[in-house]
DNA sequence: AGTTTTACTTAACAGTGTTAAGTTTTATTT
DNA sequence: AAATAAAACTTAACACTGTTAAGTAAAACT
């Protein structure tokens, strides 16, 4: 019966195409830009052909950060493994989340600055279980970890992290959307970054 | 000659009918939520009159945005008035952003975390000479003061304004885009900040 | 009263996301 | 091998979008 696995492989394989031309597009030209019918395009197939695969457009865009998603935790994994300690390791952790951001400018805008009027009305919950929560989840046991080692002062690990996850998409934000704006070098900003937030909160 | 006052008069009018129609439904419902045809429904018009006052959507957004960031500038002059510390007037100035932000999040949202494709590809620099750039300068003024009297820690004041705007702007943006994430208490998030930064930047 | 100017509208273009219905291809059964 | 069933994909259409060119009605000037 290797028929079933056959097309089960086939199918699998569409998905990915339909993924990696429009993760290429969004990329490129940004989520708003890319039309379902210019994604058909570039992969030889109808337009519909997508809805096959994916419930919608925004369902589309979803797994895609998700898999974008998933390279910053396996950076962050990297970092972990190299066994700092925790403070240092929080602070690399925070680089690479900044650097993260401004390499994948687009996938990281419709991720954490998700249009709001996409969410008024309804109660789904789509940060539950993605990508995005185990990444912060890594954050948040960072500073746990510095906390008790004494490397930072005593005070809420939720506030902290969510603080610190601020200053982070601060930059990134500012410097991905800001574009006519005379920002200051954006290694100094991101060292600077880092630098405000370890000062605040060393013990 | 009245006639051609009258006319002015009139034509401001429509403008500033246009303009608080769009403002309060761009507010409600979100830029792309909001269609020029629903705008012209809403004050009795023809869609294409629109175009008669404004050059295009993102126009008509453009100066709302001015509009709404003037009310932002109004309260940091308030501020700036009581004659506070500089260091003290930094930090209202700064919980004044973040309760600003958070108070008109589409309007901010659009102004401060616009979609990156809106500007590729367009040499236009929207930020010199808006009410934006105005509010950011008061930030700097804010800082320079600060480090003259001695209260916070010498160092670049760009730099610093920068990461004091990133703090706040990444407190503002998270919260208003990430709707389904458990933070802890809002005032918690934007006294921490402020608290965060000015750790940071202490003699 | 006739002409020009201003203010506004109608109709249309080219595009969007999405769905229902239809067609072609593939696999299973007889 | 032919008929049937199922899967994969496409065509056509709906209801919208921002925007523009061309046309009309109202007001102002001569």
């Amino acid at each position: 019966m290797g028929i079933k696995e056959r097309k089960e492989r086939e199918q699998e394989d569409l998905r990915q195409k339909i993924l990696d031309a429009a993760s290429e597009m969004f990329a490129k030209d940004g989520y708003e830009s890319v039309s379902m019918r210019k994604i058909a395009d570039k992969i030889e197939y109808s337009p519909t052909t997508i809805y096959l695969y994916f419930k919608d457009k925004n369902d589309l865009l979803n797994q895609i950060c998700e898999e974008t998603f998933k390279k910053l935790i396996k950076d962050w994994q990297k970092i972990e493994n190299k066994n700092d300690d925790p403070l240092t390791g929080l602070s690399k952790a925070m680089n690479a989340y900044v650097e993260f951001g401004l390499k994948y400018p687009n996938h990281y805008e419709v991720t954490f600055t998700n249009p709001l009027a996409d969410y008024l009305g309804k109660d789904e919950h789509p940060f539950e279980g993605s990508m995005g929560q185990k990444a912060f989840e890594h954050i948040v046991s960072q500073v746990l970890k510095s906390m008790e080692a004494g490397q930072i002062k005593q005070g809420d690990v939720a506030t902290i992290s969510q603080l610190i996850w601020a200053m982070g998409h601060g930059i990134v934000s500012l410097l991905n959307s800001q574009k006519d704006f005379p920002f200051v070098d954006k290694n100094l900003l991101r060292e600077g970054s880092i630098d405000m937030i370890f000062n605040g909160i060393k013990p």
